[in-house]
DNA sequence: TCTGAACATTAGGTTATACTAATCCCAAGC
DNA sequence: GCTTGGGATTAGTATAACCTAATGTTCAGA
């Protein structure tokens, strides 16, 4: 029998895919994402990361440094990806067809994204004609594992007087998500920088529904695309 | 703090779901599920259930007689029809709104009924004007745990010459499933007894869509009303 | 009435995942 | 170039599920 056939590899744990997941967030800017980050955001305690860490890196899905911290292997980036596929995917399904808000996706796609099958989200994201943004405008992995880097400006770093499209909304925390849409402040929406308090000020911005002050914790959150000329 | 709100009963695992569940189903005609008869229909060794059992009845959710069986208690029958109306909601729902057949839904409904919130659940069921029955004809439990129980013969026991209506489909077999589908027979069907062969001999029944003669095994799953004068 | 087959249970071990407490490493500041 | 504090790791324990092997129980028929 060929090796190839003998041993299929066991399918992943749901814990095994949030690791992944969370490594993937975590080490997005290219660094090491480190135990007790990983800890946090899984909540859970450090050294529940560092025998999980031993696991990933002897099956081949993460790159482990001592003291330092894990990066994803491609195996492992693949891996993660798919999950933020179902995750994305699930996201748009919901708030389209079952009317669920944006606010309050995030925690039913959480669990649902370790039960669906491929089939299912596939079958999803046809009924939904392939969408390629979640509703906080992140960027949707294709069945392949390939996902659009887009090159985005948060508005809290955004120069006075330039013009911008808020493309994504950096949280998953339902307060804030709630307010942003009382704001108008939605994937889509076009903004121009009217002014920037000095001192770490608020920003105002001018949307289509009007002047809004924005602090910058939530400045922060908002990551934008310049607007071509 | 009142006893009522310092400990929140644990949420039931996985794997309980799946025991109260089983349980509900073996003892349904009203006797006692037996070790073996469980851990056949969930493919576990009979020591893994003989511990599960222990577990269940010290939590109150089934009654145990050593080397009797056991039976739900009204707590362990409310959590087995929580999760068959789930069940049954979530097969509509993939087949109503996902281009499901009813021969491959079983297994999708089989992963999800243990990950979506009861909040899901219902959102489906009013999407789809909260729906009585599953694609197999078996009635789904109310969110209060009401289940209706028919009065149903099966197809096998029927005397010739009667008038039936098909209500309920026995089985989850896919590929019995697809034949009876290709045949005709499924929920809803009428059905006029043409005569019945002796010695345990297939059933002739006139359809719709025209004669079919109907093996005696697939007759005992096909459940039927008997049609009012 | 006894006995053996079939079924149920106990005993003891494994894996995955988590925890707390104890120890280790390393880099930053003196 | 020492010390020290905080993050990382190891050690040891717990729990939920599962397993195999050994032992117990029941009942039907010789």
């Amino acid at each position: 029998m060929p090796a190839m056939l003998r041993d299929a590899p066991p399918p992943l744990t749901r814990s095994v895919e949030d690791y992944l997941k969370a490594i993937y967030h975590l080490s997005a800017q290219g660094g090491f994402a480190t135990t007790s980050d990983i800890a946090a955001l899984l909540t859970v305690a450090p050294p529940s990361v560092s025998g999980m860490v031993k696991r990933l890196s002897e099956t081949g899905l993460i790159e482990h440094v001592p003291y330092r911290g894990v990066q994803l292997t491609a195996q492992g980036r693949r891996a993660a990806l798919r999950m933020i596929r179902r995750h994305r995917i699930l996201e748009v399904y919901l708030t389209a067809q079952l009317g669920y808000d944006w606010d309050g996706v995030h925690d039913e796609a959480e669990r649902l994204e370790h039960a669906v099958s491929d089939d299912l989200i596939e079958r999803m994201a046809r009924a939904l004609g392939d969408p390629r943004y979640d509703p906080h405008g992140a960027p949707i992995p294709t069945p392949e594992g390939e996902i659009e880097e887009a090159e985005l400006v948060a508005l809290a770093a955004a120069a006075p007087s330039t013009t911008l499209e808020l493309r994504e909304v950096g949280t998953q925390d339902p307060a804030r998500l709630r307010y942003l849409a009382e704001q108008g402040l939605v994937p889509g929406t076009r903004l121009h920088v009217v002014s920037r308090q000095p001192f770490n000020g608020p920003v105002t911005v001018r949307t289509p529904g009007g002047e809004r002050v924005v602090g910058l914790e939530l400045a922060a959150l908002l990551w934008c695309r310049p607007e071509a000329e």
